[in-house]
DNA sequence: ATTAATTAGGTAACCGGTGTCAAAAGACGC
DNA sequence: GCGTCTTTTGACACCGGTTACCTAATTAAT
């Protein structure tokens, strides 16, 4: 039977001797039904193992049920978390998860997403940092009557459609922990330029500098792009100039373990000599030696509940947060200075 | 216009003064249609921006144009790796990839596997190791009739549908390297039991050592689950057992770089006083101090093949192999003792 | 020129579900 | 027992494509 191709509705139909429509509202749950025929008809489904096609469906209802993670994101960890939270929001749904990267310095960018709507027309679409922060993106998304959500570091101004961490404020407090601890020449390095999320993640640092009466010193300013070779070289160009600290804030963990690195070949023992800050709380920040104190980005949260808002718009029992906060997780890469 | 709908293939047809089939032989490229109609009907679609309807097609085709990859494996590497590979594969065809991850562990597993190839029932999928071994997953895919390929580190009974590495062969080219070097006391960090993968990584080590006469000390020999911190435990087993050694290999990286730590946290220098070899070739590897010299799994090209497979299972162009080998990367983490 | 072989294009049914609306069946009041 | 109201069910068209089959128009062959 299996390999004859699987039953349809109109079997289930023809042998409980019902009409299609009725089958229909047995698998819809429908509540205009009387219990007698839907026992019946389940009981056929059940017998033959009747499964719905979902293209039909899809065709139909002129909605499919699929959930895209759009991304310009290649760490590797990052979009596992997503993905997972994202998978965790769909469990108990019949949706299904798709994935498409895409690149960012494409001229074509644009178009490629467009060519993903118009093929695969996913019933939703989370857009992942950093390029969730096109607001092209999102009109395309409109233009498809999709329903979106995008994920970013910063409250963009899409009210409904977007799920966000509170970056700024959790930076200025991991800032001011640093501060406690005694720490007063406070290296910062950087992410990559152009996005909102290390502008944030900055501005925190700032901040929290401010509260103390301090002033950022440019020379303990250095970029970076998120990669762990930049981590490497801005520590080493922070070396460099002599401008003496105890402590670096990297914008995310990768460069954080970098410049552990970089110190730690320059002779520095972390923590005594240095201590460093990262951001994002990777599995690979509690693995490292000394285990890296960072601030926990809740991005699996964060794809969790935009999945959720997703799938069930208005009536989800969990009262979502749409602002997230990141916390400060304290490992082994802080003391005191000195 | 966009927001009314998209146009559909009557629409163009009506414009077109055409029937729908015509409009459907010229999205088809079907041959038997004269270069006119053809232009003119392509004229009208590239103005009314048609584009078809994937679930219609879906339908009608009894088919659609999805490549799921089914996963077990919570290594967030891994699993982006293989995407990017399944990805590349299916770069320039209509289909899209989706994502299903499975606990290897649920009694359940194969039921949720069942549901969701009768939800989604994707045109191909793409089994990944270590759940890819379980012969009853293909089973499922054949009852679906869907196209499958199982990735794998050992040649599975199962021809047309297996893209392997060939581990064993590597493991034995890597231990034979350290022999080359000097060592003769070499332990071994192994992966989880009741996988072939680990088991094949062994029987390249014990083949390695028994090429050159030597027998595996059990004593040197500790269980691992592939993550970072069974490779710490096992270091620090080895090195509690007092039965000197001069080299490690482990069965993946991320136990490598755990023991790395383990043993500089007992005052080893490494490579100066333990050489280290690990497996995988993740981005970590070289990230790490020193850099990991280890054995490169062509997971990406494997998952490209997979990818390609389904796609175009006979046509093409470029000749798969189906037996990857696995390369030694040599860098840091090695050298001769004493 | 006539017929046969090709080629181009159209018609209608179908893929497997869903919506609309009306008919049938049951419940109720008198 | 009859009409009315409500509940349950079915007929039918439709979603947007495809296949199978057929006809009309060319072209080639005799």
């Amino acid at each position: 039977m299996a390999s004859q191709g699987k039953p349809t509705i109109n079997d289930v139909a023809r042998i409980a001797n019902v009409s299609k429509k009725t089958v229909s509202r047995v698998i819809n749950k429908s509540p205009l039904l009387s219990d007698k025929t839907r026992k019946k008809v389940e009981e056929v489904i059940k017998e033959i193992g009747f499964v719905p096609n979902m293209q039909a469906r899809a065709l139909a209802l002129r909605r499919n049920f699929i959930i895209a993670a759009i991304h310009d994101n290649p760490n590797a960890q990052f979009l596992v978390n997503v993905q997972q939270g994202i998978l965790e929001g769909i469990a108990d749904t019949e949706f299904g998860l798709m994935v498409q990267p895409v690149d960012r310095n494409s001229p074509t960018v644009e178009a490629d997403i467009r060519a993903f709507l118009e093929r695969h027309r996913p019933y939703g679409v989370v857009l992942l940092p950093p390029i969730s922060e096109r607001d092209e993106l999102a009109a395309l998304c409109r233009e498809f009557d999709c329903r979106y959500v995008r994920m970013g570091s910063v409250q963009l101004d899409d009210p409904p459609h977007v799920v966000s961490s509170n970056d700024r404020e959790a930076v200025r407090e991991a800032v001011i922990y640093l501060l406690d601890k005694g720490h007063r020449k406070i290296a910062l390095i950087e992410g990559p330029e152009g996005f909102t999320s290390p502008q944030e993640r900055r501005a925190g640092f700032v901040e929290a500098l401010a509260g103390a009466d301090l002033e950022v010193d440019p020379d303990l300013v250095m970029p970076g792009d998120y990669t762990f070779e930049s981590g490497v070289d801005a520590a080493e160009g922070l070396l460099a100039r002599s401008t003496p600290f105890s402590a670096i804030f990297a914008s995310n963990d990768e460069m954080a373990i970098g410049a552990m690195i970089a110190c730690r070949r320059s002779g520095l023992r972390i923590p005594e000599d240095i201590s460093i800050v990262g951001f994002d709380d990777t599995p690979l920040s509690s693995h490292v030696w000394p285990s890296l104190t960072t601030v926990h980005w809740p991005i699996k949260q964060m794809a969790f509940n935009a999945a959720r808002k997703i799938v069930s718009p208005e009536s989800d029992p969990i009262q979502l947060e749409w602002m997230l906060p990141s916390t400060l997780v304290e490992r082994g890469s802080v003391v005191p200075p000195g």
